[in-house]
DNA sequence: CTGAAAATTTGCAGCGTCTGAAACTTTCTC
DNA sequence: GAGAAAGTTTCAGACGCTGCAAATTTTCAG
């Protein structure tokens, strides 16, 4: 997957290889037998190279899992940026869930690769909160965006309130998808968590993909 | 603080003394330092007691950060019976912020002592999250509770959403407390925050509280 | 093709968190 | 006061993670 013919040099494709290899087996592992009961020696011996290489590639054991990508800081600021060109007319709860779409949409696209990571981020209580609001770069990033949008001092509550939200849609839908075994779309899943949200948290009463009626 | 004389054996005072006394050192070295620059021996020597002891009390070093109360898991249980207590014709959103207010009333009533944890935990990025959403546990108890007073299936996406959306209330209003310096009740915060929620989430104007203005 | 420059990997020493187990000390109970 | 119960300490050790300097690999100019 995503395998994409670009002229880098030998150095690079290792680099690429390596990190790769390093991810695929931790995650191998950690899905085996919990990621408490992995060591990065584990991980880095059997990726044949040594334990103060993996941390050259990750900051920590968790990061493998949870932070497969190259640059995460990248990523959000490219969802900061959908969030600013997003319609007019949207209001900021719309205008993220929009800018969030190619980020959850990989989820679906990726999705064995993303239901075992997650049933590794499951057995770890705090990890899944990692996988989405760990940064605080990413907290700031984001907020900045939302208070570009919405015009409102850079101290107000609503734009930090509103990143938490859509956190808390991100984790409580995933952990859902995951459930139901990737069975149905994670978008679906988040869609209708960002619905009840714009109606104001409403008891919801027979709807389908939430509850998971056939 | 909190001085209630109950019959209890020098055994029990004891450790009770011991116990806040770690805390309390742990919170003025951390509040002083950063928490990344105090070590465990720096805290249980000054305490007066070996490193082993420390963990005997706290599982971890955060822990004596976050969780300076013996017993969180009571509290959790008291948090979920409060929420299935409160009036029926409440929705689960007010329902839980009925059932949170007497958490939330004890940072005003412990205010300096929670504004310096405050402190601490906004350094470092992942405590926030933990000093509420952390245990696996705690999501449980809630969400169990969540699950019996709306009467939806255990799987259903909804009572684990509100769940994460009240951490985030929690979260996102406890950071701006701390912004203000306390100055402001944190149950007036919080309950602007539920507003919003309640409100689904529309762009506030001119409210005073949640802009700060004077 | 060659040799120096640049980047990467590695070994190693070391700090800090956290754990289990056994020995020791304090408190409780009768 | 003696034995039981509970708490503390010491010790050994696994593991995560970091800085540093040496060794290796890749690159690139000539």
């Amino acid at each position: 997957m995503t395998e994409e013919e670009q002229p880098l040099g030998l150095r690079e494709r290792k680099k690429l290889e390596t990190r790769a290899k390093l991810v695929k087996i931790a995650i191998r592992l950690a899905a085996e037998r919990g990621l408490d009961n992995v060591t990065v020696d584990d991980i880095a011996g059997e990726a044949g190279v040594s334990a103060r290489t993996f941390f050259n590639y990750f900051a920590s054991k968790e990061d493998a899992i949870l932070l497969p990508d190259q640059d995460p800081v990248g990523q959000t600021h490219a969802i900061a940026e959908k969030m600013l060109a997003a319609p007019a007319e949207l209001n900021p709860l719309r205008a993220s869930a929009m800018a969030m779409r190619p980020f959850v949409a990989r989820f679906d696209e990726e999705r064995e690769e993303w239901l075992t990571r997650i049933s590794i981020i499951e057995r770890d209580p705090g990890l899944m909160v990692k996988l989405f609001a760990s940064q605080k770069e990413t907290e700031a990033i984001l907020v900045e965006a939302l208070v570009k949008r919405t015009g409102l001092a850079p101290t107000d509550l609503y734009p930090r309130l509103l990143y938490r939200v859509i956190g808390g849609v991100m984790q409580a839908s995933t952990q859902r998808w995951y459930e139901l075994g990737g069975s149905v779309r994670l978008t679906e899943l988040f869609d209708a968590a960002i619905d009840s949200i714009d109606a104001g948290m409403p008891v919801p009463s027979g709807t389908a993909v939430i509850e998971g009626k056939s």
